[in-house]
DNA sequence: GTTGACAACATACCCGGTAGTATGTTCATC
DNA sequence: GATGAACATACTACCGGGTATGTTGTCAAC
């Protein structure tokens, strides 16, 4: 149910597929989902799952695509703002942590099909349909490897390898998909003050002076 | 081949068989890798897989049990050193990492397992199998939590809640799994170094001062 | 207000893959 | 030369992806 997304959602029907299967892939993995699963999850059969994919993979995709383009829309608004990158990167990384808390069972999806492609573990016909989804992702992780490196540049950061350096960032950034659960009563301060630790720890890892305002 | 490990090994036959399984549940996760899938990197056939073990379960947990046993036998050395804890944890930190990138498959199958349990992802007969190695992971999990307490009372680091701070820490020191790959001439040496860049990270993002020696 | 057409499903079925088993086969050791 | 470990071979049972076909409601045209 509430898919906290008006605008660019499609019909209530898939939208719900969508979500039921989020849940279902975050619970279980891809490997270990059936079709069946997600239907019994909707209080339905195959047949209305197959009526709007074509294959199990191809739902995936379109969950995996969901929860990637909810991050874009997010983070977008902060995107010219005119601060330094390093504040820049602060707010941005702080949007990006709280959506991995508020949109967990999609993040969970996105980054499994990052793993599986990386594996290879993919048909051909799949690596080629993925492959728009993974490089839409890899433009994501960009624009925060490139404020990395400005900051940087701006004597704002000190750290050594940029790709290593932006590899630990983004798994800190990511990482409440993992050990994140949600704790009754919980409120959006809760969660923004877990995303502040979370951003401080990296801020702190990149060497960033300053604690957060 | 090369289990780099001679005393507490089982004999070559089932080493060979853990080295292969613990390979292909790393490529492709649990679920995806077959029985077949192991023997036919073996060369061999489920009959030699099913005489040294009474199911598939049992053979991933037994990957479980001997990734974790090497963490345990890598870093007990440093444990009883003189030294002060924010000192230990560093060295303890740096030979986790270490082992993280030269028994990748191994940890690889630890992450998984723990993800199972998580999940809850188990027949109720594999959670009681699982529940005590689950156990030993926690411990071992424990020992690094325990000495970033103790670092923070001796005033060697400054962070906020220590559950957040350890799952940070904890998901950054494992974190080679996911991203590292082997390159071509790469020394014990170039490892200890990127070991060292993540333990850099881990270390100011727990507020600690002064650089590595 | 009836019919036809189509969307949105449910039902029933097929079939390949896979965990697990039952049964050989070989070789060493006593 | 008998016995058992260490496998290979052959087979079964079942699950799950995908398909083919039926059913129901809606809406437009006549």
């Amino acid at each position: 149910m509430a898919l906290s997304v008006g605008e660019h959602m499609p019909d209530s029907s898939r939208a719900d597929i969508l979500e039921a299967a989020a849940h279902c892939f975050m619970e279980r993995g891809y490997a270990a989902t059936s079709i069946d699963d997600v239907a019994r999850r909707l209080d339905a059969t195959k047949g209305r799952i197959y009526h709007h994919y074509s294959s199990k993979s191809d739902l995936f995709a379109d969950v995996f695509r969901f929860g990637m383009e909810m991050n874009y829309r997010a983070i977008e608004p902060l995107r010219r703002s005119g601060e330094k990158a390093v504040e820049r990167w602060r707010q941005m990384a702080l949007i990006h942590v709280v959506q991995m808390i508020t949109t967990r069972q999609f993040q969970r999806v996105v980054w499994e099909g990052v793993e599986m492609h990386l594996r290879g573990a993919t048909t051909p016909e799949q690596r080629t349909a993925f492959a728009e989804l993974i490089e839409r992702r890899s433009r994501y992780s960009d624009i925060f490897r490139d404020l990395l490196a400005e900051a940087r540049d701006d004597g704002d950061m000190r750290f050594e390898n940029l790709g290593i350096a932006n590899q630990l960032v983004f798994i800190t950034l990511n990482s409440p998909i993992f050990w994140y659960s949600p704790r009754a009563g919980e409120t959006a301060r809760d969660i923004e003050e877990i995303g502040r630790q979370v951003v401080a720890f990296a801020l702190h890892g990149l060497g960033v002076r300053k604690g957060n305002p």
